[in-house]
DNA sequence: ATGGTACCCTGAGAGC
DNA sequence: TGCTCTCAGGGTACCA
């Protein structure tokens, strides 16, 4: 589920709850998730308070109290959902007991709660629950952070102030790889995924197809506009994760799901559709790009 | 170096 | 209701 987009919906809408909150309870219910949880991770969290959150590519850092960073990547299919403890209302439950007997298909899912209390009253429990296990959890010593493997081949946030033109098209020059592939490779750009950069590259009018070498400055050669494309991803991150904070109004669901954008894909997901820009005739169509599908306009693309 | 492919895992949806 | 097939937003190991 989780792009860039997600993942920054995703830490909004947990900040709220763990920001400033002590950790005083954690439970994981198996011993591994993508990869095995960190040594010790049960008592290195407990007891910590959570001093901020913040994002970095497709991961949901989070700032302890220990000058430990916890590092959590959703994969696939990693959702948070919080529950609050109401003290004082006893709870409605109409079928006491039945918790016992069928876990719902989702609870059998749930990998790791971090029980949170605030100015030692209020308790909330932040769970991770993810079906196919891609995603991951780690420990980090802050000082160890900017030369921890998970960072150091990282490349630059899309939506930071050092991606620009001349950044991508001098990480481009030379590359026959396509340039779906070279916007996907997360050590040139961190935090695009598969949606976002067919939906750029629909916005930009540019080929998925083109060798990411054709990928020019204005002063080069006009064809293929570095300027535009960088200009499109930035919007439609910008875009999406507007749409995605809107669906946290209640603010109890965390689920990183796509909030309302995914009402406003132009290409993605709609193979066979007319291709939604005014007067262009194409169709939207999908291949098959290093084993991942590639949605696009088969008129107003430029090759 | 670079680019493709298989694979990690479970669930949803389509078609029969 | 169920079976089988394909596909899924991420990343990595391995191969030519």
């Amino acid at each position: 589920m989780p792009e860039l987009p997600e993942v920054e919906t995703v830490m909004r809408g947990l900040s709220p709850f763990m920001e400033g909150a002590k950790i005083v309870a954690v439970t994981q219910n198996r011993p591994d998730l993508r990869f095995p949880f960190p040594e010790n991770f049960i008592q290195r969290l407990t007891g910590c308070t959570v001093v901020s959150l913040s994002r970095r590519a497709k991961f949901v850092l989070v700032d302890l109290s220990s000058e430990e960073v916890l590092v959590m990547h959703l994969g696939m299919s990693g959702s948070f959902r919080i529950v609050s403890e109401n003290t004082s209302a006893k709870r409605p439950d109409k079928h006491p007991g039945a918790f016992h007997h069928e876990r719902s298909k989702d609870e059998k899912h749930d990998h790791v709660v971090l029980s949170l209390e605030v100015a030692g009253r209020q308790l909330s429990h932040v769970i991770y629950n993810d079906p196919r296990r891609f995603g991951y959890m780690d420990l980090v010593p802050r000082s160890e952070f900017a030369s921890h493997r998970h960072f150091t081949h990282l490349g630059i946030e899309p939506l930071g102030n050092a991606f620009d033109a001349h950044y991508l098209s001098d990480r481009f020059k030379g590359r026959r790889t396509p340039l779906k592939s070279a916007l996907l490779d997360q050590r040139i750009i961190a935090g695009l995924g598969n949606i976002y950069v067919c939906e750029a590259l629909w916005r930009a009018r540019l080929s998925p197809f083109l060798p990411a070498g054709a990928l020019v400055r204005k002063n080069d050669k006009p064809k293929h506009s570095a300027e535009r494309l960088v200009g499109e991803i930035q919007s439609v991150l910008a875009d999406a994760i507007k749409a995605g904070g809107s669906s946290l109004r209640d603010h109890v669901q965390t689920d990183g799901s796509m909030g309302y954008f995914q009402h406003s894909f132009s290409v993605y997901d709609r193979e066979g559709q007319p291709c939604p820009r005014s007067g262009c005739p194409g169709i939207i169509e999908r291949e098959i790009q290093s084993g991942r599908s590639t949605f696009f306009c088969n008129r107003c693309q430029k090759r």
